[in-house]
DNA sequence: AAATTTGTTCTATTAATTATAGAACAGTTT
DNA sequence: AAACTGTTCTATAATTAATAGAACAAATTT
């Protein structure tokens, strides 16, 4: 998995850690029951601070997406049944994106086609 | 248009009203040319300070989404012919969304679904 | 068994962000 | 003329983000 972390950007390291980990298991790339790399290993890897790499994987547990077993590691959790809680947290966060791609002039289906783009590079669980 | 603004959320207030502008927008409720309220009115009635409504509008200026017109109003833009930029910048913007959805249980088809009834209340330009 | 590695926790510092507040300015609108 | 507009300035307070180092106890590796 190729993580690019991008220091001047306007959005904080641990998010786009957590952001490009989360596009990283939707690939296959990590599958559930896979460890990702210690804190430690991981921060130094990318250049970063260890407790920003916590912060993240904290994050993903929060999330519900990884499960962190203490002094072991951190691993990626089985699919869940997913609650209406999750699904309106999803729509919340969806919305403010596709209304903003149709402002700026995508048409409706070139939004279908850009979603659907993105969904054939990640797999089915 | 109807703006709900929570204080305590972890999204700051100056985001929250930007992406439910541009929500507004997108649903046609405010058209291009049509002005937003002054600064100082939308902030008393929001119950927000001057400031922070100032920074939403700069941010949606900053988009491409709104001109303002020192000393008159903020107005809402027309449709621009799309740069590879922004693209890239929605791209960026959805992919994680997409991919959170998918590895907490939501199927692809349950993907495209929901973002054929966000596009259905919302207005092509 | 010993050494290393693990996540956790603690204090600490620096810089940036967020939100509020008030005042003053000059141009626009009523 | 009066009211309103966005802009600009200083100011303050709280929070967030990122780094740093140290120490601990449990787990893993050698």
């Amino acid at each position: 998995m190729i993580i690019r972390i991008e220091a001047e950007a306007d959005v904080p390291i641990y998010t786009q850690l957590t952001n490009q980990i989360i596009v990283g298991i939707a690939r296959g790339e990590i599958i559930p029951g896979d460890s990702l790399p210690s804190v430690r290993a991981f921060a130094a890897d990318l250049g970063v601070n260890m407790h920003t790499v916590n912060k993240s994987y904290h994050e993903l547990e929060k999330r519900g997406i990884i499960k962190i077993v203490p002094k072991s590691g951190a691993i990626i959790s089985p699919m869940e049944q997913i609650t209406s809680e999750k699904q309106q947290q999803i729509l919340s966060e969806l919305k403010p994106v596709l209304a903003e791609a149709l402002v700026l002039g995508v048409s409706k289906k070139e939004v279908q086609q850009l979603v659907g783009t993105i969904l054939e590079e990640m797999k089915e669980r």
